[in-house]
Parts: C-alpha cells; structure tokens; sequence
DNA sequence: TGCCACACGTTATAGCATAACGCAATTGAT
DNA sequence: ATCAATTGCGTTATGCTATAACGTGTGGCA
C-alpha cells in the first residue's frame, strides 16, 4: 500500500531540482537547492518547493522534517519487498558530523506502528522516523 | 539511559512557557507561545527560545519537528519502565484535522532502531518518530 | 475555437530561529 | 565581605524556511 505515483517525464524545472540532490552528499535545503540553480535561471523560492512538492508526490525525494532540508530516495530499484518498492515508511539516520543520511526501513517497526495506531483507531497518512546521531567514522 | 536532567526550580519564563504549553490542547509554536506571553512582559522570541532551550534539556517539553512546534510531556509520572521515566523513544502520532497529539513509546521499535544502529556502527543521539495522519475522531 | 489543466515566473509576505551585545542576579570560593 | 564565574534576562538585528496571490504560456482535446 502507499505506492508511490508512477513518476512521468520529468519537467525541466523538476530535472534540474532533482539533479542537485541526485548529485549532493549530504541533505539539502530548498534556498541551497535556489542558490545552486541560480546559473540555470532560477530566481524565486517557488520554483523550487514547487519542483520538490512534484518530487515528492513521485516517490523521487524525501523530506528530512528534523533538517528542514531535502534528499534523492536512495533505494529506488531497490533489495527487499519484492516487486517494483512500495515498502513502508522509511527511516533515516542522520549524522551530525559530517552530514551523511542512511535511509533504511524496518518491517518490525512498520508493524509496531501499525499495531499501535489500529488499536487507537489513528489512520496514518504519513509517517517520519529520523535516528540523529554520529555515523560509523565520526563517532569513532 | 539517556536520562532527562533532574529538573530544578524554574525560572519565572520557563514557568510562564511551560504553563502556555501545558494548558495547550495541541501543539504551539515559539511565535503563538510569543503572542500569547505578552501580557506577561514577553516581548522578543529569544525569550521563548531560550526557556524552550531548558525546558527540552529538562524532558519536560518535546519538539515536533515535522510541525516546528512544542508540546508539554505527556508521560511523567508514567506507566511503564518501572522506576522514574528513563523510557526510550518517545513516538507521537498527530492528528492533521484537529491537531491533537497522542505520546507513545514502544520497547521493540526502541530495540528495532537500536539495533540497526549498533549493527552499523551508528552512534544515536536523538530519535524522533512521528506519525501524521488522522485520530479516530476525526477519521470517523 | 474555446476551454481546461498544468507548469512556470514574479512579487510580496508570513512564519521559524539565532547571532551578538550588554545588564542584572546568584552562587560560591577565598 | 568581595571578587569572579555562571546563568538568566532583555533588546536589536538578521537570516532561514515556506507560502499566498497574481498573471503568462503551452499543450491537449471536445
């Protein structure tokens, strides 16, 4: 459940937003995403957050909530699940240091939250868990 | 682990921010806890900030952050984890329609997220999971 | 042709958060 | 008692994040 929509061509705008992200490191926020557009015509907030509002509906990028910033969905094509994704809510670890973001998901915890929201009657639309903390090589 | 700060006296702004949130039926955000605190001498957001700042080192407020607002704990005193709180992860699942805040917390999503992190060498610090969607009253 | 849906561009504004400065009160060791 | 350190407080200014509201252009299609 929860499928992402089928993502159509992309607009240019959308391209190139999505370029960006593809391209970064680390999370991105929407007026970095402008300042690194400003070359390609960009000139306004809304060219981006529109773009980002597309991408997201496609499944293409996530929103970090905790970060105000944005990045590419890492796991497109991708190993569990079985056909095509439509995992569940995805999980992501955040490193204060350096910046890095894993993106996992956990079908235990899908199903906690789940379990916890029926028998509450809750019907979740969306859900974010994001871990801060220091990666692997910063925390050593 | 990762016990809250035994909470000392409050100064008077932390008292004044807590009450805001404690009488609060949803979340508030800095500026609404602002407008509502001018009566009471409040005149700039640090003043906010800052008591907010003291207020989440001591455990008794939580950040939402897909939201930017704040609520008062819900759990002191609480029901699980035996002695005290020390519970881990607290989740919240937020109505979207009338904008009441459910806290929760979980054992098996704690150990779920633990372990992965332990598994890669991943050091948490701060967890946030927040779940939006609608309460059962609302998605009657 | 006329309508509709959608992406786009622009200006303006709203909402969230912190930097940097200086003052006042408290604590606590000498 | 006094000095120094810490902490909270107040103020001004600024920066970052996000959206409202309006208008233009284009492509599909009855």
């Amino acid at each position: 459940m929860n499928a992402p929509i089928s993502p159509p061509a992309l607009t240019k705008n959308q391209t190139l937003v999505f370029g960006v992200l593809s391209e970064a490191e680390a999370p991105v926020s929407a007026y970095t995403i402008l300042d690194r557009l400003r070359d390609h015509g960009f000139r306004a907030p809304l060219q981006v957050y529109r773009a980002l509002d597309k991408l997201l509906e496609f499944g293409m990028v996530h929103r970090l909530e905790s970060l105000n910033a944005f990045v590419a969905c890492a796991h497109r094509e991708s190993q569990c699940c079985g056909a095509g994704h439509g995992h569940g809510t995805v999980a992501f670890a955040i490193c204060e240091s350096c910046g890095q973001v894993a993106e996992f998901h956990d079908h235990e915890v899908d199903h906690r939250l789940e379990g916890w929201a029926r028998q509450k009657g809750f019907r979740p639309v969306k859900t974010a868990i994001e871990i801060r903390g220091l990666c692997s090589s910063c925390a050593a």
